[in-house]
DNA sequence: CTACATGCTGGAGCGCGCTCCAGGTCAAGG
DNA sequence: CCTTGACCTGGAGCGCGCTCCAGCATGTAG
């Protein structure tokens, strides 16, 4: 179970490319604090494993969904510091669950008037093809 | 048909209240050519009519919706310039319309994965609870 | 040895969408 | 007449989330 299989790890132009983000944004939420930990080549490069891939995909994923980085630092902050913090980290994300949901239900709103107007437009359109 | 009713107007103060959003922002959209045409008192002040407030509802929900002010510039002014724009202004909405839907679709997906990572966390204090 | 690529750092800059502010006008009330 | 308050303008400032850059170190190929 233990066996040490050397994990794949990556530099930092592949795990961008991996992940679909620029060099400069990988950087940018390492120096803010959002990716702490990232391991060092002897050379001082940056050294990405699995498992960074992995909060990057997560951090990804809060930031598209609208979570703020002020959020997302304070999640990282109290994941990082231990078990008894699990409690804090359901509240955050329960939080910005019951966003996602109104702010979807808002946007599905707005998709309805938005194909309400396009109608009333084709409509309009056609009325016009026919008077001609 | 034609009689002719005193038109309910609003000061710029009143329109902002009546439509939830600041008035620097109304006097911004202003300036930046997105509610042309706000008549003005003859002491300079804004005057906002109901088709005004019509405007200021539809850019509104568009800019909510996510688009942005340039697009929203293009939209209003085509939209001022005559019926032969019809064309333009729905390819603009259903451009919109289709980002709008892509943007629904993903939310909903990031949606359940957040849903999933809840229940897992919910999952794991159960389990402590228990042990304790 | 040289040239070129890759990556590092700290800090400046940027695009967006407002938001705030100083300094002024105008009208009503005391 | 003076104060108060609502509103005006042009322009500066801000918060966010990157993005870019200069200047430097290291590594690899020719």
């Amino acid at each position: 179970m233990d066996t040490v299989v050397a994990e794949k790890t990556y530099t930092i132009r592949e795990a961008a490319e991996e992940m679909g983000v620029s060099m400069d944004t990988l950087r940018y939420y390492e120096r803010i604090g959002l990716l702490p930990s990232i391991q060092r080549a002897e050379n001082g490069r940056r050294i990405y494993s699995e498992e960074d891939l992995g909060w990057v995909y997560w951090l990804k994923l809060l930031r598209e969904s609208g979570m703020s980085i002020q959020t997302m630092k304070r999640y990282v902050e109290v994941t990082r510091a231990g078990d008894h913090t699990i409690e804090e980290r359901c509240a955050i994300l329960e939080n910005h669950r019951s966003h996602l949901r109104g702010r979807i239900e808002k946007l599905q709103v707005f998709l309805e008037k938005l194909e309400k107007k396009v109608e009333f437009y084709r409509g309009y359109e056609m009325r016009s093809k026919e008077e001609a």
